[in-house]
RNA sequence: GACCCUAUGGUCUAGCGGUUAGGACACCUCCCUUUCACGGAGGUAGCCCGGGUUCGAUUCCCGGUAGGGUCGCCA
């Protein structure tokens, strides 16, 4: 039988990044084995529901591209969905909950208490079998030890996580259930309600949990813990997904940038850890940085227009032509497309900004006549292009007997205002004869 | 407090009863270069502690310590 899998958030607002690597390794092991992937949404506590904290999740899931086989097609509770064991709302089953409920209630393996329904939990010592962890064998906790029962349906009628998670997984046919070692200890409660139910538990794999770069919990305030952090932050889905592969998994034979292809043909679950992961925000960036600089021309130029419109600066006022070259010399040059804005914003601007610190090294009245003499040299250039700059730039530094550099660097000043940026030949050749003189003529003005 | 999981450089990890303990990120140096980035060449840095088993433990066992998790009419 092949691997029915499941992921099975609930609807909280976000999707933590401990969660999108649940679903990763959960979507890895069906694509791996040709099994199937289910989405489920957990939303039996129905204070803290909604249609938008549930499209937070199909989005999220979508933007890294882990595409279900079965589960919700939108966030609508009441909406279409596809596969043979829908509902795939908890909400919206609650008749399936009732049924069961009243099944063990009549078999004496749940009583009434309070108002209400808890279930018979044996006191003996649980022996599972975990895919990952292998046996662990669990006493109980002094608390269990004075009474190791527990609800399985409020006061209210409302079914509880632990009862509804094993009667989907169940009617399902989940066989594999991938979930984060907080579930670890939960699982002896599961494996007694599918006895109950008298069917055979699926198998487990509890994966090790990411934590802070400190090692403390990771937390919804935490840096990097939401996935919106990465949607909004000019993160590329295949650099997150790259590297929360690596967080608990490993490939082996020392593989770091793997393609999606290469880490679902890799993907099994005896490689993943028995530990926790630390975070490590500058790997991720390192990833990051690798994939932009591999992006195709059009995925590019749109991701790049979309980081600045975010930042305000809208480039379609500008040609096309002069758009896409300004970007040409940006690529592989930054990592987060959210820091291209500042990286390039002097191509969509007059008004740039000049690094003070770097002024007062560059524009010193020593500089003030090189300048003049490069200005002069630029404008009698036979062709305002990158070579023919590049040569001009150099022979008025033999003439003034300086190194090059003593030109490059206050000239890039001059007109991007940075002391870093693109290649200066080309990044001039793009601005263009107008502005450059415009700029290199306005540095030459403030200098005393 | 009880119960459970875990332990290789700062981080992610490979590995093994005998290895110069390998790779990646980060960091440092140098080269390349107009800057930055990339690329290239080097470098610093690691088997948590204590017992035991063994001719020999980083590796196996036990204990400790540390970190994490769970102990809800949350999921």
């Amino acid at each position: 039988m092949k691997p029915r899998v499941r992921f099975a958030p609930s609807p909280t607002g976000y999707l933590h990044i401990g969660g999108a690597r649940t679903a990763l390794f959960n979507w890895l092991y069906a694509r791996h084995t040709g099994g199937t992937f289910v989405l489920r949404i957990e939303d039996t506590d129905a204070a803290r529901n909604s249609q938008e904290a549930v499209d937070v999740i199909l989005d999220g899931l979508r933007w890294l591209g882990l595409d279900w086989d079965e589960g919700p097609l939108t966030g609508d509770a009441t909406g279409p969905s596809k596969g043979d064991c829908g509902p795939y709302f908890q909400s919206q089953r609650k008749a399936n909950y009732q049924r069961r409920v009243e099944a063990l209630l009549s078999r004496d393996l749940a009583y009434e208490h309070e108002g209400a329904i808890k279930f018979r939990m044996s006191r003996e010592i649980t022996v599972m079998q975990d895919l990952i962890k292998g046996e662990v064998r669990r006493e109980l906790t002094d608390r269990e030890a004075v009474d190791p029962d527990f609800v399985i349906m409020r006061s209210d009628g409302q079914p509880v996580f632990h009862l509804v998670n094993v009667i989907d997984d169940l009617e399902m046919n989940i066989t594999h259930v991938i979930r984060g070692e907080d579930h670890l200890i939960n699982t002896t409660k599961h494996i007694a309600l599918f006895n109950a139910f008298g069917v055979k538990p699926p198998q487990y794999a509890h994966i090790p949990l990411i934590l802070n770069g400190d090692g403390s919990k990771m937390s919804k305030r935490d840096q990097g813990a939401s996935l919106s952090s990465y949607t909004e932050g000019g993160f590329l889905p295949e650099a997150v997904i790259n590297y929360i592969s690596l967080l608990g998994w490993s490939p082996k034979e020392n593989r770091e940038k793997m393609s999606l292809a290469e880490t679902i043909e890799r993907f099994d679950l005896p490689q993943i850890l028995k530990h926790n992961a630390r975070f490590d925000y500058e790997k991720l960036l390192w990833l990051q940085g690798e994939y932009a600089r591999e992006t195709t021309s059009n995925r590019f130029y749109e991701l790049a227009v979309h980081a600045f419109a975010k930042a305000g600066v809208d480039t379609n006022q500008f040609p096309l032509d002069f758009v896409k070259a300004a970007l040409d010399t940006c690529k592989g040059k930054f990592r987060t497309f959210n820091e291209l804005p500042a990286y390039a914003g002097f191509y969509f601007t007059d008004i740039i900004e000049i690094d003070a610190e770097a002024a007062k090294k560059d524009f010193v009245p020593e500089n003030k006549p090189r300048l003049e003499k490069l200005r002069d040299a630029f404008n009698a250039a036979p062709v305002f292009d990158s070579a023919s700059l590049e040569s001009a730039l150099k022979e008025t530094a033999k003439t003034l007997g300086v190194k090059a550099g003593v030109l490059v660097h206050p000239c890039r000043l001059a007109v991007t205002g940075k002391t870093s940026g693109p290649s200066l030949y080309h990044l001039l050749q793009v601005l263009g004869k107008e502005r450059v003189m415009a700029r290199i003529e306005k540095a030459i003005q403030t200098i005393a």
